[in-house]
DNA sequence: CGGCAAACCTGCGAGC
DNA sequence: TGCTCGCAGGTTTGCC
């Protein structure tokens, strides 16, 4: 069994896990239950996994990236409760939520289960997945090398809004979401609250580190299971256990012990944990 | 263009 | 036990 819930540690580890069912096998079965998710599945979806061998897997900020040996790719994002549900090859109907199951030649079987059905499926030709619309605009992967302080501060410069909420924006960088987004400001000691604009660049260079640290160590952890996340093997991720101040209000943060302990906020819509002694 | 609210859909926990 | 309300990891759209 498998799954995933999305921020970037999350996808990661249902990447790593679906690599290890699929990469070099061949889909033999495909059949989908439903037309769509939150946009309909492309023409003959099913009819062109059906028979394709998946050569490589690899994430692009929350999406998954399936190369076929046909030259072209499945694209799949896992939205808000999209889960990758690997196991045996049997003769169990699709669970419920199932919209999607692929079987493999070796026997096993991948269940793409999405109770919210905000995720999403396309196809692509390889030579066209950087211009693909939902890629194209998408910022840095925060993991890579040329995710820098200054490329960060240039991004962050003229923004209005709070650093928070500009972390959320995946065209600034790809593939922070809610949770990583108020620890990493945690760990740069930044008030979410504060313009994006007033972020000097010492500050920066405090906060590319909490976000490359906070990414790396939730991936070694499996990701964050809140409700949904799942790893490839069925085991829950850990790293909801490493919070420093998600979901966390009113507790004492790792860092001091005030009376009113982490504050909870919204912010454009989302909530936002952070330590008003701790983040200035 | 920037920023924010709402919408997409279902499940779950808290409170009554 | 059961109902209602609020909230949930994401993205897109539309309005100001």
């Amino acid at each position: 069994m498998v799954s995933a819930m999305p921020e970037l540690p999350e996808v990661e580890t249902v990447c790593r896990g679906l690599a290890l069912a699929l990469e070099g096998r061949r889909l033999i079965r495909v059949q989908t239950y439903r037309a769509g998710l939150r946009r309909p599945f492309p023409l003959d979806f099913a009819e062109r996994l059906q028979g394709r061998r998946v050569e490589r897997i690899a994430r692009r900020a929350k999406y998954l990236t399936l190369f076929l040996d046909d030259g072209w790719v499945w694209l799949a994002h896992l939205g808000m409760s999209g889960r990758m549900l690997v196991g045996p090859a049997d003769e169990n109907p699709p669970g419920k939520h199932d919209h999607l199951i692929v079987e493999t030649e070796d026997g096993r079987r991948v269940a793409y289960n999405d109770a919210r059905r905000f995720g999403l499926m396309d196809l692509c030709v390889t030579a066209d997945l950087r211009l693909h619309p939902l890629l194209a605009a998408l910022g840095p992967e925060p993991l890579d090398d040329a995710f820098t302080p200054l490329v960060l501060a240039a991004a962050l410069a003229g923004r209005s809004g709070p650093i928070k909420t500009a972390l959320l924006d995946q065209t600034l960088v790809a593939g922070i979401g809610n949770i990583y987004a108020s620890e990493a400001l945690f760990r740069a000691g930044i008030d979410p609250t504060r313009s994006a604009a007033t972020i000097g660049l010492e500050e920066v260079e405090r906060l590319v580190p909490a976000i490359k640290s906070v990414l790396i160590e939730a991936i070694a952890a499996g990701g964050s299971s809140l409700r949904d996340h799942r790893r490839t093997d069925g085991e829950l991720g850990y790293f909801q256990h490493a919070f420093a101040v998600y979901d966390r209000e009113g507790l004492p943060c790792p860092d001091c012990t005030c009376a009113e302990g982490v504050r909870r906020l919204v912010q454009a819509g989302r909530s936002t944990f952070y330590c008003a002694k701790r983040q200035r």
